[in-house]
DNA sequence: CTGAAAGCGCTTACAG
DNA sequence: CTGAAAGCGCTTACAG
C-alpha cells in the first residue's frame, strides 16, 4: 500500500541514465545540453512513476527553500485577514513559492515577535512578509533585517524595510467626492478617535474635497469616537439632532455606518431619500447585507497581499528597487464600491429622478 | 552584514566537542549519556551563538518535514476561514509542527485537487489537512489516501478518512430550545434550500424539539429558500403577514437573520418584544453589531482545527485510534451564543421582565 | 552529450 | 561518556 517514495535514482534508473542528467532534463539546467532523445526518455520516465522532487534535499543543497513565511498578527481577529493571504498565497504559487503562516499571539511583544521570526528562519524561508491586521506604523524585530522582508498594512518606523499601506487619503476622497457629486453639501463625518494612518488620511481626504468643491469645514460636522457601531449610533444619533442637519454621512468604517442606520431609523430619515451615507472597509457581510446595500470603500487586501510577494520575490533576486521602496510606503488604491446608499439630497420620493 | 549562518559544527567548535555531542545534547537522544558539564558547555555555546537547527537538514535525514499542509478551499470567501486555521496553526505549534497552507482555487476540479496535493506531497508535508469551507460530503483525491490526513468541516464519502463536522443538530437543538424555554409554541424556521447536511441537521433539531416540547411540526411555519439577507427577507415577510403567525423565528443562518430583522422593522415588529429571532454561524461582524444584538449558534471553527491536528498527529505517530474514527464524521459541539433578540411571547413592555 | 563525485546540515547506528 | 563516519535526496562544478 504504502509504496517506497520514488526519487530522482529511480528515475535515473527507469531511463537508464545517471542522475545527473535527469537532474539537468528536468530543471533545464542553462548551459547543459542533452540530446533530445535522452530528454524525452527522462521526461517520460519522471511522468510515468510520477516523480516530484523532493524540496528539502533541493533546498538543502540550493540554500533556497523555495518558502516564504507570512507573519500575522491576530490573523482571524479580522475578516481582512483572509484576502491578504489569498493574495499573497496565490502570488507565492505563481512565482513556485509555498507560503508558511505563522500567527504571532495576540498580546505579542518584542520578544515574542523575535522567536516567531526565528521559527521562521529555522525553516529557511527565503523571505519573510510581515501583516499587522489594521493599517499602523511599528519598530520591527531586529533579526528581521537580516532577510528580505516587506511590510503588509503597516510601515517600518525606521524606514527600512518596504511597505504596503491603503491610501487612505484617496479612498476617502472618492467617498466624500461621490457625495457631492450627488449634491451634497452639509456632508458630517463619523471619524474614528484613535491616532492611526486610517484616522489621519481619511481626515485629510475628506478636507480635500471640501476645499476642492469650495464648501467650508464645519467642526461641527465632525465627530471623533470609538469605532463601533454603538458608538456609530450614539454619534449620529447627536450629529443628525443639529438643526441644520447634515444631509450625508460619510463613516470611518462600515460598522459605524451601521450604527448610523439604526440612528436614521429611529429618527424616521429614510436611507438614501432623507439621508445618503457612506462608509470604509467594504465588511462585505454588512455592506452588502444591510438595506439598503451600502456604498463603501474597499480597503485592497488582496491587493496588497500580492505586491508584497512580488516585491519580496525582487529582493530575493537582490533587485536594488526593492531597497529604494523602503523609506516610503507604497500606496495601493480604495476603491468606492457603489451599492445603494447615496442618492440627492431631499430627493423625498422613492425612485431615482431620472436626467 | 550578513553574518554567515551558524550550523552545528559551529557550536561544537564553541564548545569543544564533536557534532555528534551537539546532536544528543540539544535533542535529548534517549538512551544518550553526556556529562552534565559537557551538556552545559553546548547549551551556553548555542545560545550565545543563537543556534538554531536547520529544518530542511534535519527533515531530509529524519524524513520527517515537521510540516502539515492544509488544504482550503476558498481560504478567502468565507470569514470562517481565518478561525480554522488559527485553531490549526496554534495547535500545530504546540506539537513543533509548521503549517504550510495551500488554497484550492475556486472552480477546482479534481485534477486541480490531485495536483494541490502533490505540491503538498512534494514538500515532504508528514500530513495533510483538508478544509473546505462550509459543511459538506465529499470524494478525495486518490494521493491523499497514502498519507496521514484529517478532514475539516467535510466527511468522506468513502469513510477512510477521520473527519470533523460540526453538530448541527445540537445547535439547532440549543437555538430552538432558547425559544421554547422563554416560552414560544409558535416558531418559524427559515431553512435553506441547499440539500447540505446543515440544512438536514438544522430541521432535525428544530423537530427534535418540537417534539420533546410537545408541540406539533406545522408545516406551514417551515420555509425553504436561499441563506441569503435578500431571500430571508422576503420569506420572513411571508411568514409574518399569515394570521396566526409565529411569535419567534429560527433562521438558517445569521444572514437570513438579518432579512428577518428588515422584515419585522416593516411590520412594526419589535425584537424581542413581538418577535424573537435566534440565527446559526455567529458571524460576529453581523450578530454582535446588528440591533439588538442577535443570539446566535457558533460554529466551532477554531475547535475543529485544533482537533483535525491533534488527530492528525495522532495518525501520525501511527495510532490506531484515528483510524477508527474514519467511518463517522466527529461531531463538535455548537454552542448557543447569547445576545438580545428573545424574550418571552407578547412581552409587548420595553423592559425586561423582572421575576 | 553524459556521468562520477562532492557536499548542503543534520542524525544515528556503531565503535571505543 | 564521546566521536568518526555514513547517508537522507538532491545539484553542480568538473572531467571525459
Amino acid at each position: 500500500m504504502v509504496q517506497k517514495h520514488i526519487g530522482i535514482r529511480d528515475v535515473a534508473e527507469a531511463a537508464g541514465v545517471s542522475v545527473t542528467t535527469v537532474s539537468h532534463v528536468l530543471n533545464n539546467t542553462p548551459h547543459s545540453r542533452t540530446s533530445s532523445e535522452t530528454r524525452a526518455r527522462v521526461k517520460d520516465a519522471a511522468a510515468r512513476l510520477g516523480y516530484g522532487p523532493n524540496r528539502m534535499a533541493q533546498g538543502l543543497r540550493t540554500q533556497r527553500s523555495g518558502m516564504i513565511g507570512l507573519l500575522s498578527e491576530e490573523i482571524a481577529t479580522t475578516p481582512h485577514a483572509g484576502r491578504i493571504i489569498l493574495g499573497a498565497q496565490e502570488t507565492a504559487r505563481a512565482h513556485d513559492l509555498t507560503l508558511v503562516i505563522i500567527n504571532s499571539e495576540r498580546d505579542a511583544n518584542d520578544e515574542n515577535h523575535r522567536a516567531d521570526v526565528d521559527a521562521l528562519l529555522n525553516r529557511q524561508v527565503d523571505g519573510i512578509l510581515y501583516a499587522t491586521m489594521y493599517h499602523r506604523e511599528l519598530s520591527l524585530p531586529a533579526n528581521l533585517l537580516g532577510t528580505p522582508a516587506v511590510l503588509i498594512d503597516a510601515s517600518d518606523k525606521a524606514g527600512l524595510v518596504p511597505s504596503v499601506v491603503p491610501d487612505e487619503e484617496g479612498g476617502a476622497i472618492a467617498a466624500v467626492q461621490a457625495l457631492t457629486d450627488a449634491g451634497h453639501r452639509r456632508i458630517g463625518f463619523l471619524n474614528n478617535i484613535d491616532d492611526v494612518p486610517a484616522t489621519r488620511g481619511r481626515l485629510d481626504g475628506y478636507r480635500a474635497v471640501l476645499a476642492a468643491t469650495g464648501i467650508t469645514y464645519d467642526p461641527q460636522l465632525v465627530t471623533n469616537s470609538p469605532s463601533e457601531t454603538a458608538a456609530g449610533y450614539a454619534v449620529a444619533r447627536t450629529i443628525l439632532d443639529q438643526a441644520n442637519r447634515p444631509t450625508a454621512l460619510f463613516c470611518y468604517n462600515d460598522r459605524m455606518a451601521m450604527g448610523a442606520y439604526r440612528a436614521a431609523a429611529e429618527l424616521g430619515l429614510s436611507i438614501p431619500h432623507d439621508l445618503s451615507i457612506v462608509g470604509f472597509d467594504n465588511q462585505e457581510l454588512i455592506a452588502a447585507n444591510i438595506y439598503p446595500a451600502l456604498t463603501t470603500v474597499a480597503l485592497p487586501h488582496y491587493e496588497m497581499g500580492a505586491w508584497a510577494v512580488e516585491t519580496l520575490v525582487g529582493l530575493m533576486a537582490g533587485h536594488e528597487e526593492g531597497r529604494l521602496l523602503a523609506d516610503q510606503p507604497t500606496l495601493i488604491a480604495c476603491p468606492l464600491v457603489v451599492r445603494d446608499s447615496i442618492a440627492p439630497p431631499f430627493s423625498t420620493n422613492q425612485h431615482e429622478p431620472k436626467d
